[in-house]
DNA sequence: CAGGATCCGCTCTGATACTG
DNA sequence: CAGTATCAGAGCGGATCCTG
């Protein structure tokens, strides 16, 4: 199978996607394009339970208003459970799903990809940056 | 390997990265959270080289706004190229490069990913509805 | 045809202060 | 401790009008 037909191929699935799995395919892109829902998955899958506070000192430069966000949309949408115990001080303790860690497994590989690409990456940069000064023009 | 093996070495990796390669990372995220980016893509990975009318009929939707800053971003970031014909009337092609095309093929199995998932998303989502009328407390 | 310029409402995000 | 409430700024995204 060529990069073409696969391609093509995955074309033909999302054609056939319903306006419910369409939706869902959105939420999972949103959350890879969040600033901060792939590090708190990570960190998740690596630490395993997390509580609040733990998880804000983990999760450098987040601020807790997002960090409450950026839980709560994880939760909605099936990745992380949040588990609250009654006491006093309160506690809450954080932890990927089934589906959580499938998501982040299936992230993972992406990472090696864009580690070996980094230097077409960086040409790029620098030939649009010649470009602004003088377009290619035909 | 276990997935928590996985998982960790994973992160090892992201640790190793430069600051300049994380913000590699981050742009990529960027563009697969970006509304129109991984639409375009596609649309450029099925059709081959499109005109900026055929891909704004194309993606659906799409403003000329967005269309043209989507497509400002995509070049920047080196994963489609844009090539413009001194003609009367203008004529500008746009189309993949290679890590454009690499990008695109990383990412589609994502989507059969979502779509085996679709139910437990759901799942996940009424259990959540459920939830906010009654939290589940320990 | 392929956009640039402008206006405008909306959401995202951070900072700060407060609460059960 | 784990949030909620509020204010303020930046940027997204659409609609409209204009140009080489």
């Amino acid at each position: 199978m060529t990069d073409t037909e696969i391609i093509k191929a995955s074309q033909a699935i999302c054609d056939a996607l319903s306006a419910e799995e369409d939706g869902l395919k959105r939420d999972v892109l949103g959350h890879l394009g969040n600033t901060w829902s792939l590090l708190i998955i990570q960190m998740l899958g690596v630490n395993g339970k997390l509580r609040f506070s733990r998880l804000q000192e983990q999760v450098k430069g987040i601020s807790q208003k997002m960090l409450t966000k950026s839980l709560r949309d994880l939760e909605r949408d099936g990745l992380i459970t949040r588990t609250m115990f009654l006491e006093v001080p309160p506690r809450v303790e954080y932890e990927l799903t089934e589906l959580g860690r499938g998501l982040l497994i299936q992230i993972l590989p992406l990472w090696t990809w864009v580690l070996d690409q980094s230097d077409d990456f960086k040409m790029a940069r620098s030939v649009f940056d010649e470009k602004a000064k003088k377009p290619i023009v035909i």
